[in-house]
DNA sequence: CATGAATGAGCCTTCATTCAT
DNA sequence: GATGAATGAAGGCTCATTCAT
């Protein structure tokens, strides 16, 4: 996870704090506006107001500040996703639920989804991001046994074609993720439900 | 963009052929496969079979590249946008005729789909790729016109967010240019139907 | 310019001192041996003991390592002929003053003046080396009134083909940065006014 | 000389005609105006109505275009300057003699003259440029006796600094070669004849 | 004679990274 | 914690040159 280990915080995987965290932050923000690839530490030094050997103090490396940011995203969403899954809820309210984590998660990790939707292809050949293939496999289970649980017992339609569903429905739930900003008139909840309710019931009059 | 201006095609910017497209169609797979930016100019030249240098006997630049691409691509597809705007359908047929027309395009375009889809934003501020905005407004009024009529005739639920669902409609076919390939089992055209199906009629059961 | 606009410097465009000073220093003589064509980036970067691309910490370009040498020229010399212009001298004295100080800016921007000199033509084209235009006009003007006012007060030759003369005189004075060095047995104040009297008495015997 | 020793032209170091001609009058002018270095056989090419390859039918490369341009440009001027010295004419004379000459070789090779000027140095290090240096040597020697003769038979100044005298002389005839055009109202040996008449009386009134 | 296409070396520049201060 | 200066590897691009057609 590109922890420092440091002694003074005792938790695994803490959360980065104080200076760190908001220098994540920036770097998170540039790479989801710019890419990762087309970022360079300068820039997220000068947005820092440091200069770029600077950051070096904080990270080993451009890409462990990648890394720091995905992993953190991708705990926090799987925190949110198992307690859903423990719940053992109904599919179709199962199905709500994740989506309305998955906008939560947007809300608090808007860049780092961007970076994930954008990225995660190009980083996952190197092997410390081999955890995002791991999350990846991990979350294709996880919707396409709700998407089956739904289909079996009959609150999903008969005879939906469940592998192209899945990436119909992940696509379509992250992808908001580039315009999604919370600071809107709605509730992140209400624009959860709203996109939900299209997916599960469609944009067309019943 | 290169047009020769010969007398064999009457028509203006005409599309690339032998070396060059086939240069184009190399460059637009690595362009999508690994990022605009990320994908050096020796990647392509090595996938053509030459040095990178050679290029420029063929491009001005990665850009113009990039550039030929997309206004290609985008060409195509406004070709197949208007027939479908000037056919005067119902808003339900438009929308279906519009997803398939989009599946259609990525049938030829896929790795310019892609590559529009991750890199549209970066590019759009070099002002040599201003058409990206043009275009992307055109687009914006043609689907947010089908869905308002839609709603207004009572094909589409009343009440519809269409910003909303605009997003949503946009995202979600564009998106799947990611993994679609048209080799598989289904016709382009089905895998257009389901989708279509998905997004208007929800997967929910009825 | 690269004017840090610190307290310490009240001078406008103040002359770089330090690292900069020497590099640039460097760089005009490699310019001045070669060409500004002909000189890489990595010859002076060897000749400072860098690698090349350590140059561009201290500069944006090499482009702007030639503005920056010519403009600190220029500021110089300038500098020194306002100084006569303004003494109000009768123009056989202003003709031995304006020699003179030409060859002090010899002495002090040696490869500048050879630089100058050769490149001059080229560089002018390009928009950031504009001034070297307004300078050749300056320079014209301050050199072709002076001899005129000699011929109205008969110190200069009556009927003296005043634009043949100044182009003479100005290619006369100027070409003798190429050889001229000023730790031969000579002063420079020597050298210039045998200079100065070859010109205004010519070579031959009285 | 870089001639391609063809049957067709039996005397030896032929001067080039017909298209090679053309082309070597074409890649004087550029050279003259941008300087070799900077100049590229593109350049030369287009100005010249073709591609750059095809420049390769006509000459070896680059280089052998700027040697043949310098090798017949000094053929001429010696076979000038041979001329005037076999007349054994008196110190003072001899030296209009040669100033008019040097200004009659610039209407005949005017960008070879201002190539020479600029790139003399450059290229000499360039084995097969040698007969540059060798032509240096002639030339100071001619200069440099013509001015001690002068001194000695007491039509030139007593104590005349020699070596300086000569290096004004030399620099202040060839740089005419930047601004003079032929194509003026006065005639090249009247230019000459100011000229020199400059040089020799100077400009201020007797 | 000239073209079209390619080569290979080298150029200017960028950038992640290091490290003494 | 941060700066200033440098490194070294690469990257996009240029250009003299070659050669089959």
């Amino acid at each position: 996870m590109g922890s420092t280990g440091s002694t003074v915080t005792p938790k695994r995987t803490a959360a980065p704090t104080g200076r760190r965290a908001e220098l994540l932050a920036t770097a998170a923000e540039v790479f989801a506006e710019q890419g990762y690839s087309a970022t360079t530490v300068r820039t997220i030094a000068d947005r820092a107001g440091m200069l770029a050997g600077s950051l070096y103090y904080h990270f080993d490396s451009k890409e462990s500040m990648a890394d720091e940011i995905l992993s953190g995203f991708l705990h926090d969403l799987w925190d949110g996703y198992e307690r859903i899954e423990t719940a053992g809820l109904a599919p179709r309210a199962t199905f709500e639920r994740l989506v309305a984590e998955s906008f939560a998660q947007m809300e608090r990790h808007r860049p780092a989804v961007v970076i994930y939707q954008k990225e995660a292809r190009g980083l996952a050949s190197l092997p410390r991001f081999g955890y995002l293939a791991e999350s990846q496999r991990r979350f294709r289970e996880l919707w396409t046994a709700t998407l089956e649980r739904g289909v079996a017992d009959g609150s999903f339609r008969p005879g939906l074609d469940v592998p192209l569903a899945y990436r119909f429905v992940r696509d379509t739930v992250w992808v908001a993720a580039v315009w999604f900003r919370p600071d809107g008139r709605k509730s992140t909840a209400e624009v959860a439900g709203q996109y939900a309710s299209m997916v599960l019931d469609g944009i067309s009059a019943p």
